[in-house]
DNA sequence: TGCCAGGCCCTCTTTAGGGCCTT
């Protein structure tokens, strides 16, 4: 597979459109099976974080206040990622953040965003739950940190993203997993799956 | 004033409702 950008962000809520802001990223470049590189960082929004995101996340008012400007991190971290197709957990969320933080530096992306979690809902149907921490157990995947902080959380879907990437290989051999795959398949019906695998199968094989 | 996310998925569906998942 082409190499990819693994992210996660934790924020003060579920909406920008509610004046939500992000309070930490991580982005993890997955090449060749494995994470070959790494950004994080806190951020400062110069906006409160309610106790129970602080209890949820151990990201405190306190911590917020000495880490570098928001806009100077997203633009580092846009940097990073540059072009590439970014993959998160419930990516609807994290692109929203993604797209809100970008818009106040005037910038805007190019790229899809892959969903894991769609993904796994589709190619892990057993799964108790489609949950990062849950999914991690459940595929026997390393606990990479504290759930809820951005990097322990993007190098954990990363780890998700190469054992989805194994079942399809492994499982459904399918001999060349692309990014492109891995949008249709996530917006492919679980009815039109095996058509959709079997159609992989041939494409590259015959 | 009172409201307050939203995209995806499943089903006892499609003229809808409710659960999942992210912080």
């Amino acid at each position: 597979m082409e190499a990819v950008a693994v992210i996660d962000f934790e924020t003060t809520g579920l909406s920008p459109a509610q004046g939500d802001r992000a309070t930490e990223i991580a982005a993890v470049i997955v090449e060749d099976g494995r994470v070959v590189d790494r950004y994080q960082s806190l951020m400062n929004a110069g906006v409160r974080i309610p106790a129970y995101i602080e209890a949820l996340t151990g990201i405190t008012n306190a911590m917020i206040r000495s880490a570098p400007a928001a806009g100077e991190v997203m633009r580092e971290v846009s940097d990073f990622v540059g072009n590439m197709p970014i993959v998160a957990h419930n990516a609807s969320f994290d692109a929203k953040f993604w797209d809100a933080e970008l818009a106040r530096i005037e910038r805007s992306r190019e790229q899809d965003f892959v969903c894991s979690l769609l993904l796994s809902r589709r190619l892990l149907p057993a799964a108790p739950s489609h949950k990062l921490g849950v999914l991690v157990q459940y595929a026997n995947l390393p606990v990479a940190g504290r759930y809820h902080r951005a990097l322990a959380d993007a190098e954990m879907a990363a780890s998700l993203l190469l054992r989805l990437e194994d079942e399809l290989r492994l499982r459904h051999q399918v001999p060349r997993v692309s990014v492109d795959l891995l949008r249709q398949i996530q917006r492919t019906s679980k009815a039109q799956l095996p058509t959709c695998l079997a159609a992989a199968r041939g494409k590259t094989s015959g």
